[in-house]
RNA sequence: GGCGCCGUAGCCAAGUGGCUAAGGCAGCGGAUUGCAAAUCCGCCAUCGGCGGUUCGAAUCCGCCCGGCGCCUCCA
């Protein structure tokens, strides 16, 4: 086995310090995630939890630990009753249409690390076991169908939150009259007329809602696990009565640490998405600024949910708009501030297609080292003596590593990563690293070295795997349609002709085409938010050949012709002027 | 009311006792370029306010101002 990376502290919320991490079993850890509750469409908010967690199991995995994330779906309970209802489905197949929902957004956000996604209904067994266990303890009662926790009967209630039982005597909800204390919760629950139910030695009937991950975890992990995470909002009651269910239950701790993700918000006056500010009544002023919070999530999320905003924005960005903030920090969520950060990603593609100018291959193609003990190794060559790009790299990496190692900061940890994109660009400027007559062979490899640290490290955040746009058949069309272009612009300007060159170039610019010169030819990306640069890139190639007809040109009238038709676009020559239509 | 969190440049965001307060976006000046784009170089904050502890505080303590979360089966 990979020795184990023994720096990493993480923030444990039961204590409310920053705890060296040392899992139960030497080099085994166990996660649980909560999951959602999958009554309906995920909004951007259900992603900070997997996203960031995804990171630590990536970062987990590669420090040498075996891990095993869990995350759990919720697939009974009160609001997917509701739903039911109100769609007229079974409860169980709208609970799969929207896991189904969750599960392929968190696929776009690059999320592929989970192990095990049981549902509440598949462990039904486990969950009456647990709840009987509790019973014989002395822990809990059945009262009238239901089963309730008794919170006074566990002398540690409220460890988690820093509360009493004694002080939680609200008016104990609906069931306020079969409960012993008010701030019983219910552990199991009668089945009403029409509502889904299992069958338990308590009668027909479903789960309360703490008790599935206490059962479910203990199935996963045994009694005591390593890591239990969650969003912040599941802190109390959730978390703690957990706590009480399991540890009364076991007489032991149930979880070693608890991590918990900060909360979205839609904006600075609203609180956050889903809260109490979306659900209590309104002054006229609140309810004001609540509906353009409304409007603004739901045009970002789409009638359609989070996937619509994914299609505009991409995985990628959005997954950077997330690791960009320390995980327990509150994120301000609008579709312009991801805009924004995502500029940021630009830097790292214009990166990439340098190394690929540079060594001819896609830097998506480097492996990157999956072990940290092995990447050490690597970096631990000899270096030349006043090597100091090397040692620059050796630098940011280790940077990286520490800021990852205190409880997984991810946004101090990517300022490594542009600092080592700037030092990367600047030794390829002054090496001359992209003119194969003047660059050394010493160089590229340095260079080399130092894609290699941006694609081992990036890799541990979830980014860059892949080319961040996807090719389309579109592009290949727009490709060649670009290429025609840039050649008649090269051809203006190899003849002086700027006026000419930068018409061309204001053409393509307004098309969503950018154009970079630089030896050996033009380069060029697309940078529009439209996706329809084809139509208006087709339309200059039409003028371009017109000004040549007027001129009596038909050799190049005629070379656009048939470049335009070798990429696809067949033109058609009409009176008032050439149409076109793809083949 | 109880339990917590936050307030760092125009915006976002690291840093939580001691070198010149990371990084990103935006902006400005310069190199480069036929002009651009990209890239590179440089500039751009004394840390909500007041007081205290300390040789020394953005970082600890107190008060105040402002924002937010949980206490309601919301990730």
């Amino acid at each position: 086995m990979a020795p184990l990376a023994k720096n990493i502290r993480v923030y444990n919320t039961l204590t409310k310090h920053k705890e060296h991490f040392e899992p139960v079993q030497p080099g085994k850890v166990g996660i649980y995630l909560c999951g959602p509750t999958v009554y309906k469409e995920s909004h951007i908010g259900h992603m900070v939890g997997p996203v960031i967690f995804d990171t630590i199991k990536r970062y987990l995995v590669y420090s040498g630990y075996n891990v095993t994330w869990l995350v759990n779906i919720t697939d009974v309970d009160d609001k997917l009753i509701a739903q039911s209802r109100e769609r007229g489905l079974p409860m169980a197949q709208i609970a799969e249409e929207m896991t189904q929902d969750y599960l392929s957004n968190l696929a776009t956000l690059g999320v592929d690390q989970i192990d095990q996604l049981p549902r509440a209904t598949e462990n039904m067994g486990e969950i009456i076991l647990f709840i009987e266990q509790l019973i014989e303890k002395g822990f809990a009662y059945a009262s009238g169908g239901d089963v309730f926790f008794d919170v006074l009967s566990d002398p540690e209630y409220g460890k988690l939150t820093n509360r009493s039982a004694e002080s939680q005597q609200g008016e104990g909800g609906g069931a306020a009259d079969k409960k012993h204390s008010a701030a019983d919760f219910a552990l199991w629950k009668a089945a009403k007329e029409d509502e889904p139910f299992w069958e338990s030695p308590w009668g027909k009937g479903r789960p309360g809602w703490h008790i599935e991950c206490s059962a479910m975890s203990r199935v996963a992990f045994g009694e005591t696990f390593d890591i239990h995470g969650g969003g912040l909002d599941l802190v109390f009651p959730h978390h703690e009565n957990e706590i009480a269910q399991s540890e009364c239950c076991h007489g032991k701790p149930m979880a070693k640490y608890w991590l918990h993700n900060g909360l979205m918000r839609a904006d600075s006056a609203s609180g956050k998405l889903g809260g109490r500010a979306d659900r209590e009544e309104q002054t006229e002023e609140q309810a004001a600024v609540q509906a353009t919070v409304d409007n603004k999530i739901s045009r970002s999320t789409g009638g359609g949910g989070l996937a619509d905003l994914v299609a505009r924005q991409g995985g990628e960005k959005i997954r950077f708009f997330l690791l960009r903030t320390q995980y327990r920090s509150t994120i301000v969520f609008g579709e312009a501030q991801i805009a924004e950060a995502a500029t940021g990603l630009e830097t790292f593609y214009r990166f990439f297609e340098r190394h690929e100018r540079v060594q001819g291959r896609s830097f998506h193609d480097i492996q990157p080292i999956a072990s940290r003990a092995e990447a050490n190794a690597a970096d631990q060559k000899p270096k030349a003596a006043g090597d100091t790009t090397r040692a620059e790299i050796t630098r940011h990496r280790e940077n990286f590593l520490a800021k990852m190692d205190d409880d997984f900061n991810t946004g101090a940890a990517l300022s490594e990563l542009f600092d080592l994109v700037h030092l990367l660009n600047k030794f390829a400027d002054q090496h001359n690293l992209e003119d194969a007559s003047l660059r050394s062979e010493q160089n590229v490899a340095v260079f080399q070295r130092g894609a290699e640290v941006l694609r081992e490290l990036s890799a541990l955040l979830g980014l860059f795997g892949q080319p961040a746009q996807a090719a389309s058949a579109n592009d290949a069309v727009i490709g060649k349609v670009v290429e025609l272009l840039l050649e008649l612009r090269g051809q203006a300007r190899g003849r002086k002709d700027f006026a000419a060159a930068d018409q061309l170039r204001d053409a393509l610019a307004a098309a969503g085409v950018v154009v970079e010169d630089r030896q050996g030819g033009a380069g060029w990306r697309i940078e529009s938010d439209d996706a329809e640069v084809l139509p208006p890139l087709v339309e200059v190639a039409i003028a371009q050949r017109a000004a040549a007809r007027a001129n009596k040109d038909y050799p190049l009238s005629d070379l656009i012709r048939d470049r335009l038709a070798a990429a696809g676009v067949v033109l058609e020559d009409r009176p008032e002027g050439a149409t076109w239509r793809l083949e």
